[in-house]
DNA sequence: AGCACGCCGACT
DNA sequence: GTCGGCGTGCTC
């Protein structure tokens, strides 16, 4: 009996959201696995699928068609994550291959390729002009010459053929490596020989004599670079076999050419030993227990992961460290890479498609022990995982805002009760959720109240901007900052200077009428950008030249609205000109390793200030900095966002953090116009305790998250009307199915109601208990499909980040 | 998602 | 008559 496939197929859809069997060819019966990826016909395609589950019986009536291909030799996806790919589509709404895909590097997604082939005969003019000669060409070279329509003719004929060939994107890259063939006798032989009529020779000869002593090969490249050669004299010797080349795997490697300084275990404070104890009970006994590790900045809880992680290495085991993207820094790495060498891998957005991928296979060959990454690190095919970190639990990048929408939170958890391993989230300010959580002993939580070396957390000083425009200072900078600064300038110290740009953006207004420059596409004012010298939307992409006068009366009264990084920069300058500054923000960190590079001229000292967006609150550990200022704290505060508090405060918290790591004490100054505001007043007191108490009550009362779950309900459509009938029809749909407690809000129009010409309607349901809801959403989602062709949209977002 | 199949209007 | 427009339904 032939055994059979059931694959999930590469195709995005509902329709296709679901297994597909195949026959597995006699000869790959003993290959073929759940796990791997496939090549199968569909239709009259060849596309890529995931085999989830070998099978004796099919209940498809017709004839099966058999796997044409696999893509690889092993599983790629563990029975772990085949299992967890199941959850995920039932907690995100998502389609299960695109849950499996997210769970592997992007190299590893197909590509396609559809060729044109010559079958048949054709005329002489026809072989020439069309395939210059050739008998096959790729679909996209023959659509951007035109040559459809003339190809279509030939296909009718039966003298051209359509094929598709699905393209495995990972390759692993190999490099030449050359093992001497000689003794070291022989070589000396050869030396002498050779040292008049070919000295070039003579000298490799050396090169490799030192090799056999070391026991080692060397690449072509490296050989050729030392010995000052070329791979012309390699070539002759390979010739008269003195030497010989072979191919070795190599990974690209990222931080090569960077020495890491070996760093040792620091001895734990009291506190830090207290915290720890717990933590390292459950990796020894392999339980699963999820520890809420709450630390204020500087409290050394990357010591105590360190330590914790080193303990799970020991026992032969495995562990995850999440991080969110903006803090992974080099810093962050050299600390990882300095403990642990070569068994780290990293995971980030910074690295190249390859070089993701070869972290990747050092994880799943077992050579890496340790994954430091961003979100997507929590899928690391690790075996025999001894724990799961995420750091900076409260961050919102943990959850991947497209399809699919899951929370890295989430699946740390889930896998760490696979495993039966502890999960620390870590954070100085932790999410309501989480700390909530805690409260109810579901986590349980640890605390780091003191900071190492007892350090003083900085004095954070509140200045009202009312006052400040009442006293005539319309600059964005308050005077007692400006003379902080110039004072750190004058003692050689640094400043840091922050722009929140939450919920803000440069637009530009027309003084005489009022208008504003809006997207045509889009709901939304177009921001303007001085480098490029254009306004463009943030939302569809448009972008246009700057208006000299009002397009709506003529006017030339246009006004610049907004502060962005660029404007600031200029003001600071002007006011105090002497100063050295470095801005960043996405304008000056666009190009790769910009970042890195601004960061380290500030270390080196090559600026007095360093000026930016959110960006720079995370991971800045230099000493010399002892002064930061917050220019604008409270530009989310406005906006009707329930979690606008909550960022706030924990902005605020970790900017605090930042200055007097040294041996001076840091200050802090937050520029606002809601001095009273509790999430300021709160993170001025460092006091994070009564910002919870505070901010629970307010949820209690506001029936937000924690206190409810919530889900996103979206409907979109060219045509406004359309959109707000779906989302009405929903809405009829679910209500008599919940219960009364369940609070449904809206619909409205989405707060930028419309994008890229699609009007958006939403709803947002808080609901305490409702363990049908997630079923009933998934049968709207399904009998949703047939109007998808009619271009209306539906998507479901659990517990959204925000409901804007 | 693609692609074939099928049914209507406009043309050599 | 037939070419090609797009609506409909299927892919093991």
């Amino acid at each position: 009996m032939p055994k059979i496939a059931q694959v999930i197929v590469d195709v995005p859809a509902m329709q296709t959201d679901r297994p597909f069997d195949y026959l597995i060819p006699a000869s790959w019966e003993a290959i073929i696995a759940p796990g791997m990826r496939v090549e199968v016909p569909f239709g009259s395609r060849q596309i890529q699928g995931f085999v989830i589950n070998i099978v004796e019986k099919t209940a498809f009536q017709d004839q099966l068609k058999a796997i044409i291909g696999v893509m690889d030799l092993a599983p790629v996806l563990s029975t772990e994550l085949l299992l967890l790919s199941n959850d995920m589509v039932k907690q995100t709404f998502a389609f299960k291959i695109s849950c499996l895909q997210a769970m592997l590097p992007s190299m590893m997604r197909a590509k396609y390729e559809k060729h044109l082939t010559v079958i048949d005969e054709l005329t002489e003019a026809e072989q020439f002009e069309l395939f210059k000669g050739k008998d096959s060409m790729t679909w996209k070279e023959a659509e951007s010459r035109n040559l459809l329509p003339l190809l279509a003719k030939l296909k009718k004929e039966d003298k051209i053929e359509i094929s598709y060939e699905v393209v495995n994107k990972a390759r692993v890259k190999k490099i030449k490596m050359v093992k001497p063939l000689l003794t070291f006798e022989q070589m000396e032989e050869e030396k002498e020989a050779c040292q008049k009529r070919a000295p070039k020779q003579a000298l490799v000869l050396s090169f490799l004599q030192s090799l056999l002593i070391e026991e080692k090969d060397s690449s072509s490249v490296a050989l050729q670079k030392e010995a000052n050669v070329t791979s012309a004299v390699l070539k002759q010797m390979a010739k008269k076999n003195w030497l010989a080349f072979y191919e070795k795997e190599a990974y690209r490697n990222p931080y090569q050419d960077r020495v890491f300084k070996k760093t040792q275990a620091m001895p734990l404070t009291s506190q830090q030993q207290q915290v720890i104890t717990p933590i390292l009970a459950a990796v020894n006994t392999s339980k699963n227990e999820t520890f809420l590790l709450k630390g204020v900045t500087g409290s050394g809880k990357t010591e105590v992961y360190l330590q914790t992680i080193s303990k799970v290495v020991a026992l032969g085991q495995q562990a995850i460290m999440l991080v969110p993207e903006i803090a992974l820094t080099p810093q962050m790495v050299e600390r990882f890479k300095g403990r642990f060498g070569e068994a780290v891998a990293v995971l980030h957005s910074g690295l190249s498609e390859g070089e993701k991928y070869d972290e990747w296979r050092k994880i799943e060959r077992g050579e890496a022990k340790i994954v430091v990454g961003a979100r997507s690190a929590v899928f690391a095919p690790f075996q025999n995982l001894g724990v799961i970190i995420v750091d900076e639990e409260h961050e919102s990048t943990y959850k991947q805002e497209d399809n699919p929408r899951y929370h890295a939170r989430d699946i740390a958890i889930w896998r760490g009760q696979y495993h039966d391993c502890p999960v620390i989230l870590g954070s100085a300010t932790p999410s309501l959720e989480s700390r909530a959580r805690a409260q109810k002993k579901v986590y349980t939580l640890l605390e780091l109240t003191e900071r190492v070396n007892q350090q003083q957390l900085p004095e954070v000083e509140i200045i009202d901007m009312k006052d400040e425009l009442k006293a005539g200072n319309r600059s964005s900078f308050a005077m007692s900052l400006q003379n902080k600064i110039r004072g750190r300038i004058a003692k050689g110290e640094q400043t840091v200077l922050l722009l929140n740009r939450r919920g803000y953006s440069s637009f530009i207004m027309c003084r005489d009428c009022g208008f504003v420059l809006g997207c045509p596409n889009c709901d939304i004012s177009l921001t303007l950008h001085m480098d490029t010298k254009t306004m463009k939307c943030h939302y569809c992409g448009h972008e246009e030249g700057i208006p000299r006068e009002c397009p709506s009366c003529h006017g030339h009264h246009i006004r610049y609205y907004g502060t962005g990084t660029q404007k600031v920069e200029e003001e600071l300058l002007s006011v105090i000109p002497e100063a050295r500054v470095i801005r960043m923000d996405v304008d000056t960190t666009r190009k790769k390793g910009a970042h890195e590079k601004l960061l380290a001229a500030f270390e080196q000292g090559e600026a007095d200030i360093l000026l930016g967006t959110q960006m720079i609150a995370k991971g800045l550990d230099f000493p010399n900095i002892t002064l930061v200022g917050v220019l604008n704290a409270d530009t989310a505060l406005g906006l009707p966002d329930f979690r606008a508090g909550e960022k706030t405060f924990q902005l605020l918290t970790q900017v605090s953090g930042r200055p007097g790591r040294g041996t001076i004490k840091g200050e802090v100054v937050v520029q606002t116009f809601n001095p009273e505001h509790y999430a300021i007043q709160l993170a001025k007191e460092h006091d994070y305790d009564r910002f919870y108490a505070h901010e629970m009550m307010l949820r209690h009362r506001g029936k937000y998250p924690p206190y409810y779950y919530t889900v996103l309900i979206t409907t979109s459509h060219q045509n406004e009307i359309e959109a707000a009938k779906k989302i009405q029809k929903v809405i009829e749909e679910i209500k008599p199915q919940l219960s009364e407690q369940t609070i449904i809000l809206g619909p409205t129009p989405k707060s930028i109601a419309k994008v890229n010409n699609r009007y958006y309607y939403q709803c947002i349901l808080k609901y305490k208990n409702e363990p049908n809801l997630f079923d009933i959403l998934h049968q709207i989602i399904q009998s949703s499909q047939g109007e998808i062709a009619k271009g209306l949209y539906l998507s479901v977002d659990p517990e959204p980040l925000s409901f804007m």
